[in-house]
RNA sequence: GGACGGUUAGCUCAGUUGGUAGAGCAUUCGCUUGACGUGCGAGAGGUCAGGGGUUCAAGUCCCUUACCGUCCACCA
């Protein structure tokens, strides 16, 4: 017997412990159906917020599903914490920047601080009820991450997959470091064009240059203007003098040049923007450095030199205008980049980094994304789009502390690299040497001093997963063997062009294969409408910690649950508390059929009613509608389709099947049983399937009847679709009970709108039914069935042409 | 500027291959029915963004316009 009301609280924590001890998500290798889940981990750079709940839950939800249909899931959780996100965590914890501690100190700080925010991360995860197999915790920053990652650059080092150059890279001057093309955001700014006055002496004439950019004068290297644009055809191959500093550079023609912008010339700095730096290759442009790594002015400009760019901006502009060189100013707003972790604009910084060569291999990442299945399917679009635009190689190496160090050395003499050896992986160059010294007989060396960013190692997530770096040879590596392509990548739609990308790159170089079959794409949850979550806003009530006081981990899951796969969602608390109202009819009907089920005898096969029949052959249309989007990994749809199933048979199946479950002694024995078998089959398969949703309340059910006949040790690990092996969808039969049930209703409907109550006695009903209805299957249960549940004392049968209509109501 | 979505009831959203518009919430009326008042029954509420086309038939397919969103490009 259940209690009369259902305490989330305590049942919830009581399944969580049940499961890990008795091992319910352990994964087995040994299984003869795996399904492999690349389960994204969690960048440790603060919170977990309600949007990871949600698209965390997408995917759990789809774990619970194939492991009830009889996979066994190999589904490792783990955490991104390592790189640029996390540091600026802990440079927040602690109140200091990185580079104001020594390097040890600032790591072992990173390392504490994130095993906290881990094992907070972990807990709640825990208390959603994930079904993670907890053993198989990873961290990009543990030593066998670590490992895959050395391992990578070296195997891409054989394969002259990476290089490094000294070439101007993305720099973010708040960071200092050098990014990727992938970690820019734009940004919309508010800014001044500048028209300025140039003097070319030759012709003794002006040319005029519109710029957002005064500050990057003394960087100018060139002026260019279109080759088409007539108006200007007699500059070219002038000299040109920059306004302030007085030096001379020369005006070049390139198409590249809008005619139509600003005044048709523009001047090329070293480096403004990417056309500067494709010009700066182009036409063997010499380098001026303006801006340091800081965002200062460098110290070798005169009167501007160490002024913050913006500030020398400004005091560039006043100059410009007090000499006259100053025509106009127009206020815009454009676009800017910006770096995505702290959202200052980025410059460009000529430096040595390390990258990997993909621009050559666009074809083949293109291809293997065709090879993929994508759902939502449209999300295939995103990736090809990224991949076709793509500019810049990948660069990898970051000037920062706290992530994974390239095994790599310099000889202090001859300069040449050396790489460590792969069976001494991990090694951090900065506290150990290479085992040989140098071809030069030099035995001093210098340390590559820069860490791989972030995504260099989270985009081997499959490989570190599936043990790629262990010292087993790849060929004997039953493991990679067995699991690769891995079964399912699932993330939201931001990270396609990074993670989905990186990885399939990765995983095309080191073993030439796919990395999965499949890929899911969630949304997003939003705050409002089109408005993002925000740490900055006070979404607090959205909070995971403060929703799981509030809320049961079952409602949340419910909630997150809706929604098509791909689309984004509106945080709603309302629909919240409608998944409370869901939990709790569960605990009722489940109270209810408890009630009449504790002499069920399975051994027995009593003769069925007919609605008994009819309901079970629903449950099996309704089951196959959801195998159909589950498949698709469409979780929402697939509830949708239950949800619809489960309202209809508490209104109207449990009403008919009452009167016969109550009075064996008026009905027969053999009406209760029959319907005991319906309400223990359907019942037991609403529990399997609410299971996937709603893990611990269905859990708490099945314990406390179910498993002394079902036998197996958690409903998690019964099997959802055996149910269509034993019970057929039967259309006809489908058809006929749901009239049936309509002509019920029209009772309810004539009381109703005679403002009588449901109970209210009808004396007589007389029905028009048609011969060929009433010869369909045991029509004289039907009426009886038909009689009780509109508490009716007398049917009057009246034939007529075809289907069924009622003719009259008498009330006592 | 490009790509991809979206526009359906007051709100949030479903609508598979074209065949009489659906759900939840909100609202109105009624019902203390032996699981459930976190309940039950009934009702009201929609030119499916606008225009055009294909078709016997279009929310659904095609073209087009407008608006919204996301991603990308545009930083002179």
């Amino acid at each position: 017997m259940l209690e009369k009301k259902y305490n989330s609280k305590e049942s919830e924590k009581k399944w969580q412990d049940f499961w890990i001890e008795n091992n319910i998500y352990k994964f087995d290798i040994n299984s003869k159906k795996i399904y492999s889940i690349d389960t994204p981990p969690p960048t440790v750079s603060g919170k977990i917020h309600i949007g990871h709940v949600f698209s965390y839950t997408q995917i759990e939800i789809i774990a619970r599903y194939m492991r009830m249909k009889g996979y066994n899931i190999f589904f490792p959780f783990g955490f991104d914490d390592n790189g640029l996100p996390t540091e600026r965590l802990v440079e927040r914890k602690i109140g200091k920047k990185a580079h104001q501690i020594s390097r040890e100190e600032f790591n072992k700080n990173c390392l504490e601080i994130t095993h906290q925010y881990e094992a907070e991360f972990k807990e709640l995860f825990k208390s959603l009820g994930f079904s993670a197999d907890w053993g198989l915790i990873y961290s990009t920053i543990s030593e066998k991450a670590q490992k895959a990652s050395q391992k990578s650059f070296l195997d891409l080092y054989k394969k002259d997959l990476v290089y490094n150059s000294k070439s101007p890279s993305l720099w973010c001057t708040e960071c200092k470091t050098s990014i990727a093309q992938a970690e820019l955001d734009t940004k919309e700014v508010e800014t001044t064009f500048n028209y300025i006055k140039f003097r070319v002496p030759e012709l003794n004439k002006d040319l005029e240059i519109a710029t957002t950019r005064p500050e990057l004068l003394p960087g100018c290297v060139a002026v260019f203007v279109n080759p088409n644009d007539k108006s200007k055809s007699e500059f070219i191959n002038k000299e040109i003098e920059i306004p302030l500093f007085g030096f001379k550079v020369k005006i070049l023609s390139d198409d590249k040049v809008d005619i139509e912008k600003g005044t048709g010339a523009v001047m090329c700095c070293t480096f403004g923007d990417v056309t500067d730096v494709a010009w700066w290759k182009e036409y063997k442009l010499p380098i001026k450095n303006i801006i340091d790594k800081n965002g200062f002015i460098s110290e070798d400009i005169k009167k501007y030199g160490g002024l913050k760019s913006q500030e020398a901006r400004k005091l560039i502009i006043q100059d410009l205008k007090e000499s006259g060189f100053l025509i106009k100013q127009e206020v815009i707003t454009h676009q800017v980049g910006v770096h995505e972790r702290c959202g200052t604009p980025v410059e460009f910084s000529v430096s040595k980094q390390w990258y990997i060569d993909i621009l050559n291999h666009k074809s083949d990442f293109i291809e293997a994304g065709n090879k993929i299945e994508w759902y939502p399917k449209n999300m295939k679009a995103r990736y090809n789009d990224w991949v076709e635009n793509l500019q810049w190689d990948w660069g990898i190496s970051r000037q920062r502390y706290f992530g994974v160090p390239f095994p790599v050395w310099y000889c202090e003499e001859c300069g040449k690299l050396i790489l460590a050896d792969e069976k001494d992986l991990p090694v951090n160059p900065l506290t150990c040497l290479p085992k040989k010294s140098c071809e030069c007989g030099c035995e001093k060396f210098i340390p590559e001093k820069d860490v791989m960013d972030t995504w260099a190692t989270s985009s081997l997530t499959p490989l570190i997963n599936l043990n790629w770096a262990s010292d087993e040879e790849p060929e004997n590596n039953d493991f990679i063997k067995k699991m690769m392509p891995m079964s399912l990548r699932p993330n939201a739609h931001d990270i396609i062009r990074t993670w989905d990308f990186y990885t399939i790159v990765k995983n095309l170089y080191h073993t030439g294969k796919l990395p999965w079959e499949n890929i899911m794409i969630s949304g997003h949850v939003m705050a409002q409408k089109g408005e993002k979550i925000s740490k900055r806003k006070n979404n607090s009530n959205m909070e995971p910690e403060n929703l799981l006081k509030n809320f049961s981990a079952d409602a949340i899951r419910y909630w997150t649950a809706n929604g098509r796969l791909g689309n984004d969602i509106l945080f709603s608390e309302e629909e919240l508390r409608s998944a409370n109202k869901f939990i709790n009819k569960l605990w009722n009907v489940s109270k209810f059929a408890l009630m009449h089920l504790e002499d069920y005898d399975p051994d027995k096969k009593p003769e069925l009613w007919p609605m008994d029949k009819y309901i079970l052959s629903k449950m099996a249309k309704m089951l196959r509608e959801l195998e159909l989007n589950l498949d698709k990994y469409e979780s929402g749809l697939g509830l949708k389709a239950f949800e619809k199933f489960f309202w209809e048979y508490c209104d109207n199946y449990i009403e008919i099947v009452k009167h016969r479950l109550y009075n064996p002694d008026i009905f027969g024995k053999e009406a209760r049983e029959s319907g005991q078998e319906a309400l223990y089959q359907t019942i037991l398969q609403i529990l399997k399937t609410a299971a996937i949703y709603i893990p611990h309340i269905t859990e708490e059910i099945y314990q406390s009847f179910f498993i002394k006949i079902e036998k197996t040790i958690s409903i998690h690990l019964t099997r959802i679709l055996d149910y269509l092996s034993k019970f057929e969808i039967d259309e006809s039969l489908i058809k006929n009970g749901d009239m049936i049930i309509d002509l019920i209703s029209e009772t309810r409907k004539f009381k109703s709108e005679n403002n009588i109550s449901l109970r209210a006695k009808i004396k007589t009903l007389e029905l028009e039914i048609s011969t060929e209805l009433s010869e369909i299957f045991d029509f004289e249960k039907i009426l009886t069935d038909i009689k009780n549940t509109s508490n009716t004392s007398e049917i009057k049968i009246i034939g007529c042409e075809s289907g069924y209509k009622i003719k009259n109501i008498v009330l006592e």
